[in-house]
DNA sequence: TATATACTATACAGTTCTGTATATTTTAAT
DNA sequence: ATTAAAATATACAGAACTGTATAGTATATA
């Protein structure tokens, strides 16, 4: 990848976070990138098209991130599912967390005919279709009702961090968490 | 209040959710409320007052609608949090649903300066206080423990079906609520 | 050194948005 | 019926935003 090409979604994935997507011109974006309108429109076709890729970008990123730390440190899927959300602990709180991606794009674009809104909607099934992947390798039954729950406890605390930052709300999500994830293993 | 000042936020709220706060112009909120510019801008000072007075009316005629489910189903305290996200789930299923205002706000306007992110960030801490009395009247332990998890559960479940309607997010929301109250009530 | 490519600089067309100015019409109260 | 208040109709100033057009500059490759 281009290495402006790749300040532009750096840049533009911070602007998004911290003014909003809607409130952050191309002009902004490129003034903070130090480049211009004609190079962004050169590797990007739209704004919309800027939005999806940093969407895209934001989210791989983290799945990776995840991912190894996941397989890195555990072995055992049971292992995976109970440790999981300490990484997202670990990651929420790390200086260099400002936010999800489909979160607030989904809020800024509430109709589920618009692109941008359908590829949030994709996001959140696929992170959470990738917890009921850990929670079925740890043969939990309900493998997906955990999942769904467990992804409700990280929207909902995500959501109270980008709220006010340094909420603590990712602490007592981790223990709700283990509540309900020791639940499903026995029961 | 005047029938044209009520029935421009009625019609803000309901725009503001399906289309977006800033997507939304006040040409198109008179044009859909029947009235004009000169007509709003006497009972609001601005664009901005009339997005504080939307999410406030919202989260008033919320709350009113809540304390009323809870006072008349349930005397005992202990009840009225058992009973809490089954009038969650209840408002949450309802066709007149169409999201949660200061969720929805905060995300749009991440800036912590902001005077809507500050009355997004407000109330959702006055709800999440609100559970933590009713817990705490319960005589639960850790009432603002348990009041921040279900307030997660709560943001989580509606993010989710903001996100996708019919989601039935919030059973499962109901389903981990009801783990978590009895763990604590026993605890 | 010649040449293609990448990037910059800048202006601008066209649209949309907030908020106001001005004049007219409707409504309500005396 | 007269008068004050409320609401409408409409135009517009000024700013911001997306996307493009045009011309010039830097950079790398041959």
């Amino acid at each position: 990848m281009s290495p402006l090409k790749d300040q532009i979604l750096v840049v533009a994935t911070d602007l998004f976070h911290t003014r909003g997507i809607n409130s952050t011109g191309v002009d902004t974006i490129v003034a903070v990138a130090g480049t211009t309108k004609m190079t962004l429109y050169k590797y990007f076709n739209s704004k919309e098209e800027l939005i999806l890729e940093v969407l895209q970008k934001s989210q791989q990123d983290f799945q990776s991130w995840l991912n190894e730390k996941l397989n890195l440190n555990s072995k055992k899927p049971a292992e995976k599912i109970q440790r999981f959300f300490d990484y997202i602990e670990e990651w929420v709180n790390s200086p260099e967390f400002i936010g999800v991606g489909f979160i607030k794009a989904s809020a800024e674009f509430p109709n589920e005919e618009n692109p941008i809104h359908q590829l949030s909607s994709q996001q959140s099934r696929e992170f959470r279709q990738f917890i009921g992947k850990l929670a079925n390798e740890a043969s939990i039954k309900d493998a997906d009702g955990l999942a769904l729950q467990l992804s409700l406890l990280f929207e909902g605390a995500v959501q109270a961090e980008q709220m006010k930052r340094g909420s603590g709300a990712i602490k007592y999500a981790k223990k709700a968490a283990k509540i309900l994830i020791d639940g499903a293993i026995k029961g």
